[in-house]
Formats: C-alpha cells, structure tokens, sequence
DNA sequence: AGGAGTATAAACACAC
DNA sequence: GGTGTGTTTATACTCC
C-alpha cells in the first residue's frame, strides 16, 4: 500500500511548490492574463550555412521591433473579450492583475517562473539534446537546471517529478546498461522510438511551438491535409532551433494543459514569441503593444479562412507525456491567431503594401536542407486502444515489454516527419509576415505621431 | 460526474 | 551507511 498524504498537505498542493504547470498558482494565472501580449525575442548566432541567410531579416525586424519596445510603444494587452474589455484570470483565486513592471521575458522565462513544459517534455528535450540521445537522470537534472534556472530554487521535489516521469512514461526507456560502460548508479534513459512522435506532439502542444494548438485556428472546412501542419520540434538545443539562430514563438504561458480553455474563449489576440532559453546568445523582445499591431487595423484574418486543420491526430493517446490538445472550433468571442493568420496578414498586407520577393525567405532549398535532417526521423502513432488492450493491469514496465513483443512496428512515418518540418518552415516565413506587417504599421504610426505632432 | 493527463509526495528497494 | 536512482502508489488538480 502506498502512503496516505496527510490531508491537510494535500490541501496545499495547487498553491504549492511546483503545482504550477497542472495547477496553475495564483502567480502564474496572473503572469497568464497579462502575458498575452505579443513579444519577439530571438537569440541569433552566426548563421551556420546559407539556409541562415534567408533568415536575416529577422535580426533587422527584431532589432526594429525591440527599439520600438523601448520608445514608448510597448503596452499592456491583458485578455481581452471580443468587445475589447479586459478578461478576468481565469483563476477564481486570482483576483489580482499581473503587476506591469516584469518584462515578457520575466513574466514567461524569469528564473522564478516554472517553464510552461511539462516534464516529460522537459525530459525528452534534454535527451533530444544528448549527441547520444541517451541521458542518466543526472544529466537530465542539469540540463533542465541549465535550460530552466526556476528548477535551482525550486524544491527538490521535481527531481522526484523526473524520476517518476521516468518511470511512468511509455516514452522513456532505460538503455541497458553496458558493464563496460560505467556511468555510475542508474541507467541511461532514451526515448522511445515508438513513442517519440508523441512527445512531439505533447511537445508541439507547448506553448513555445509555433504549432501549439493555441496558435492554430482550426479550419471550419474539412481537414484536408492534416499531416501537412506537423512540425518539428523547437526547443533550445534542438537542431532545427541552433539551425534557425535560436527562433522560437511562443504564445502565453499556462496554456499547455490550458490551451484548450483559452483557445475556446478565443484569447490568443496575439502571438508571442519570446527567448526560450535563458542562455540565449542574444535576445530581443517585441512588446506587447506591436502585438496589437497585428490585431487592430487591418485585422486578424477571419479564421474561417481556408485555414488547415488542427495538427494533430486527436485520437492518440497521451497516456502520462503528451499535453492533452483536442481541436477545438473556431472562436466567435474574440481574437485570435493563428498559423493561418500570420500567413493572411501577410497576404492582407502585401495587397496593399509593395511586395517583395524575398518575403518569402525559407526557399525551396532551404525547406529541402531541413527536410533532409528530418527525413531519418521516425515516428509512429500510438492509440489509446493498442496500449489498453496490452492490459493495464500489467506493471507499467511488463506493458512496455508485451508492447514490445506483440507489436511490430508499422510503416514509418517519415512522411509525416517531412510535413511537420515543412510545416514549422512555412511558420517561420508566417512569422516574417508578420514582422514586416509590424514594420510597416510601426512606420505608418510614427509617420502619423509626426505629422500629428506638427499640426 | 467521471475519465484522462499531469504534478506532487512518499515509501521502498536496489545499486554504487 | 549514505546517497542516488528506479518503481510504485496515492492524491489533487484541471480540462474535457
């Protein structure tokens, strides 16, 4: 029998500790309902080959955009409802509003904020990390302390937390040990194969990835390529995000496993991209007020435009590692944005503004060089149905090996690998769209400060 | 209301 | 024996 928790402790539990994620403390349900505003940030490196090139102009469109946050342009953008009024936290006990002195960057990544990962994301990009792909809890330890200095204040409980993600998670799996090989206590841990392609889409449920579901406004038309809005996964230290000099969107934390609640009350009245990782080489920040750039004026593209489906096959299981993320209908109450949405702005923006060609910076070249990195990965679907009727009754690890045995492993699914990476490419050119729609209304707005300003 | 997913805490066994 | 690791159980919470 297992131990029976005072009651009283667990009474304490969402407010405590690292019941921030699953139970959002008042402190993050506050830093949620202020934090929707739109930011850039990215950490750019030298571009390693020519596929960087092409992504130059977001040093340009960062650099503008980050003075602009410096000169008076940023404001606050709480949630707003379709009339423009500010939503309350959507925490009963939060009552106050996220106080206006924390940057985006503290309010999303500050060293006292928990990551907007679960654990089993956090784990399986530490090891997504290892040249080896295998990691001993250790070294898992240090590199989400590395990734996320919240974990070197917080309690020690989540190293708890890891271990038993470990443990429990279908997708994590000890290498056996090689006797000649000494690491010290423990095991080498490795994703699943089988299952890795779960953890990128638990992954791509996050709030940092351009695809997360809060990011995706579903298509009122039927799916017709579902696959097509895959996309790899991004990460500090993964290939595609080093590859991309360090680029990551992200939308407002606390949506992982609340992604659903927000997209349903259709509160992503922007996007928000910010630093992912605390070590980056260089940051930049596009404040909230440019976020409104993209959701006034011109408008956020309808979302029933012939949008593409939500990514993800809805029906797989996320048996304890992947974010829950159903598709959800296309919200009437207000803003939202979307990956479509990005790209409308930019069809929006070029119909009246000068065109020019390299706005579409991630050519065929450079989609077919990430493509390639991609193209060895493999993935397979895994259903709530194949895992249950393995027997749940079976000690977790007896299920992994019946698993194992009964199964053979079905056709790859490069292809959808493919899709994904194509998808994440087309974002970022998405995303260039938008910078430059910014651009544009920034420069439209201090040519009308000026004039103003004369009359 | 109940299931699913996740976080947290704790106990225990085992290896180093 | 101490510490780290791995497993398991229990509970709480949110979302659907």
């Amino acid at each position: 029998m297992g131990p029976t928790m005072p009651p009283s402790k667990k009474a304490q539990s969402p407010s405590s500790g690292l019941g921030v994620t699953q139970g959002l403390s008042p402190l993050y349900r506050e830093a949620e309902a202020a934090d929707l505003s739109l930011s850039l940030s990215a950490s750019f490196s030298k571009a390693e080959d020519e596929e960087l090139t092409s992504l130059s102009w977001l040093h340009e469109s960062t650099d503008l955009l980050n003075s602009f946050s410096h000169s008076g342009l940023r404001s606050v953008s709480p949630l707003q409802d379709s009339d423009g009024h500010p939503l309350p936290p959507h925490s009963p006990s939060s009552s106050s509003p996220e106080p206006c002195d924390s940057s985006p960057y503290d309010l999303a990544m500050g060293a006292n904020r928990k990551p907007p990962y679960s654990f089993s994301c956090l784990i399986f990009m530490a090891i997504e990390d290892a040249p080896s792909k295998r990691l001993p809890v250790k070294d898992i330890y240090g590199w989400i302390l590395e990734h996320f200095p919240y974990f070197a204040s917080a309690p020690t409980g989540w190293k708890n937390s890891v271990r038993h993600n470990l443990s429990l998670n279908k997708c994590f799996k000890k290498v056996d040990k090689d006797r000649s090989q000494s690491i010290g206590k423990g095991s080498l841990w490795s994703i699943d194969p089988e299952y890795r392609h779960n953890l990128i889409q638990a992954l791509k449920k996050t709030p940092y990835h351009p695809y997360s579901p809060g990011l995706v406004t579903p298509s009122t038309s039927p799916p017709t390529s579902p696959q097509s809005y895959h996309s790899p996964p991004l990460w500090p230290g993964s290939p595609f995000f080093r590859k991309n000099g360090g680029v990551l969107l992200q939308v407002p934390h606390g949506v992982i496993q609340n992604a659903a609640r927000i997209r349903s009350q259709g509160l992503f009245p922007v996007i928000r991209p910010l630093p992912i990782s605390p070590v980056g080489s260089r940051t930049t920040a596009i404040r909230s007020a440019l976020g409104d750039y993209l959701t006034r004026a011109d408008g956020p593209a309808p979302c029933a435009s012939p949008s593409p489906p939500p990514s993800d096959d809805l029906q797989e299981d996320h048996n304890y590692s992947t974010a829950k993320s159903p598709g959800m209908p296309c919200s009437s109450q207000g803003p939202s944005v979307s990956d479509d949405d990005i790209i409308a702005v930019e069809v929006g923006v070029h119909r009246g503004v000068k065109s020019e060609p390299k706005d579409v910076p991630l050519d065929s070249a450079s989609v077919s060089s990430f493509l390639s990195q991609h193209a060895r990965r493999r993935g397979l679907p895994w259903t709530k149905n194949r895992l249950r009727a393995l027997g749940d009754t079976l000690p977790l690890k007896k299920r992994r090996s019946a698993a194992a045995a009964a199964e053979k492993p079905p056709s790859e699914s490069d292809d959808e690998e493919m899709k994904e990476a194509a998808g994440s490419l087309l974002h970022l050119a998405g995303v260039r769209a938008c910078l430059n729609n910014i651009t544009n209304r920034a420069a439209k707005a201090a040519q009308k400060e000026k004039e103003a300003l004369r009359n």
